[in-house]
DNA sequence: GACCGGAATGTGAACGTACACAAGCAACGA
DNA sequence: TCGTTGCTTGTGTACGTTCACATTCCGGTC
């Protein structure tokens, strides 16, 4: 009940307690080539012995480097962006980096910069953007950030400084797919305005469209929630003017196509859908939802080599990488009019 | 494209600017009482001039404060964990503090050990711990960690640091619901063993039963992935002698569900199903899911509102939140025997 | 008018590490 | 034998900030 406030051990506790200088130990440490290997296994020793931690607060003074790459996220716990967290945090840590959290409060100015100041506070070697919305972007380029940075959004709108899956691509896989399968009129379920990948695969949807010479429809605004998708739903289906629904995220898709059962519409026999995502539980929706497959793992590290490469000086070249189509069996060819 | 590394303005270059001494600065910085309001003044203007930020690294070392908060997590994106993470990120920043997020490789103990490190060599003030599984805990107490910290998983395992939904109320509610409905055999899809809350609804559904004098049966070890739910499901429909299912998380629940449809049974009418967490999707399953709701984000505020606390001195009282169940269309009364 | 006390500001450390440079030591060839 | 070389180790200093202490300033009081 009386801890007495013990100074944790330094690098010179260490050198005293191994008989030889400080700045052998730090050579220890930081692995320098001409050591002896006896002396080494000594100062290893003594540092093991007296429980030595090298203080970062210390090194990241003297080096101005801090070994740490912020991650700026939106408010939300989707599963996309949590995945690519996760990934970020391994391909960091095998690369001696740690990660530091930071996420917007709300979408507005202030609050972008707020938290990109306090990642500059934090003096982060890198930065990376996983906060989807258009206005961040423009925030970010706004406030001349100084060091590397990549946002994991469409590399179009994001310009040369996005590591991402192709939304458009992948947008146009989805609605390729209902007209392959005979599909002439086809619906969009959105995401919000505000956002790059809502944007993208819209931009994919409305290409297939154009390209097949179809109808095009005004998409939905969502929120990319189930519930909306829901709601959407009863609405749109008291019109009954189509066959099928290309939905913005699997979230929507699921919610819509509760609509869909709540209305008395089969799916896929009245209605097939389409989701985007393919997150795990896509797979057990009833119907098995066919959706377009993103590999979030895979951008967090790639996004994560990217910018250690730039940290090094390389120059980095930010490629897409494509979606891939899942099909399952909310979707099928459309009903026969009769 | 010659940057010419210069150095990032400090607390002396904004004395110089403003006329006063460094000293001054830093009372400034820190909001010292005795400063005059037209020095302040002076300062706030030099800084914002210059672009002068404090640098942390070298507050940290000075002051022996990192003013972080550390999050060990595990390496899975769930939607429990990381809403309330997002909430922990927002209770530390209201409070002036950082999270920094390490998440474990692996479920064995160099892998937790080398993650609590990493954790303590970047000075951490406080660690909240998101990784359930028992062996995590275990590592933690051996470990003797320094500093506060507090755990979000069942209070009874996790000892007296532990701020978490009670889940054997939560598994008690949703097997007692079954119970009401009329069910008298009542199946158990749990989580994995070595789960803290796995263990914790099982025993709330043991004990539900044993009070209700209702057959135990023994319950199936899963590993919360809607996958499993459903291969286990059609294991299990191959003998249909329960009318009910308690899945220890909504994604089991709902791959249980498609297995029912897959088997020819109907999800309430055959089957009643109860999940647990009340994931934003579980409204819209199909049929809508009964299911236990866990206030995450709540949690994650009151965990940081514990620790910091704890930090300031005080004694934190670390007590429980109830769980909710939430009665949807996935449970009704058992069929009839014919 | 000198003195006093509190408010306001300034000066010298110290935190723990890495870098630049210097110095010791052994082995080697001339 | 000695200078040269390369490996190994040691000494001073700087990083940017806060803390403890010292000093100045100012208005009020006897």
């Amino acid at each position: 009940m009386e801890p007495e406030k013990v100074r944790a051990p330094n690098i010179r506790d260490v050198a005293r307690l191994a008989g030889v200088s400080y700045q052998t130990v730090s050579r220890v440490l930081n692995e320098h080539a001409s050591i002896r290997e006896s002396t080494k296994q000594r100062v290893l020793d003594a540092i093991d012995e007296i429980g030595y931690r090298p203080n970062q607060a210390a090194r990241a003074l003297v080096t101005s480097r801090s070994r740490t790459i912020g991650v700026l996220t939106a408010q939300n716990a989707d599963y996309g962006p949590t995945t690519s967290v996760t990934a970020i945090e391994h391909a960091a840590r095998d690369a001696g980096y740690r990660i530091t959290i930071t996420s917007i409060a709300s979408n507005e100015y202030p609050s972008i910069k707020a938290a990109l100041d306090q990642l500059q506070m934090q003096a982060v070697e890198a930065i990376v953007v996983i906060a989807p919305q258009v206005r961040v972007l423009e925030a970010i380029r706004e406030l001349d950030i100084t060091v590397p940075y990549i946002t994991l959004q469409n590399a179009d709108l994001g310009g040369d400084r996005s590591m991402s899956v192709d939304q458009v691509a992948g947008g146009r896989l989805a609605t390729q797919h209902l007209i392959d399968l005979g599909h002439t009129e086809i619906m969009h379920l959105s995401g919000p305005q505000d956002w790059i990948e809502a944007e993208a695969r819209m931009q994919g949807y409305l290409d297939a469209l154009s390209d097949g010479d179809l109808r095009t429809r005004a998409p939905i605004l969502g929120d990319w929630s189930a519930h909306f998708g829901y709601y959407a739903g009863l609405e749109l289906l008291r019109f009954r003017d189509f066959t099928a629904m290309f939905a913005g995220n699997d979230q929507m898709a699921l919610g819509f196509i509760h609509a869909c059962w709540d209305s008395g519409l089969s799916v896929p026999g009245d209605m097939s859908v389409v989701g985007f995502d393919d997150i795990p539980e896509a797979a057990h929706f009833y119907p098995p939802l066919t959706t377009v497959r993103q590999n979030f793992p895979e951008i967090g590290r790639r996004a994560v080599s990217l910018l250690l490469t730039e940290l090094q000086g390389g120059t980095a070249t930010h490629d897409q990488i494509m979606p891939e189509l899942v099909v399952r069996r909310s979707t099928t060819a459309p009903p026969r009019r009769s």
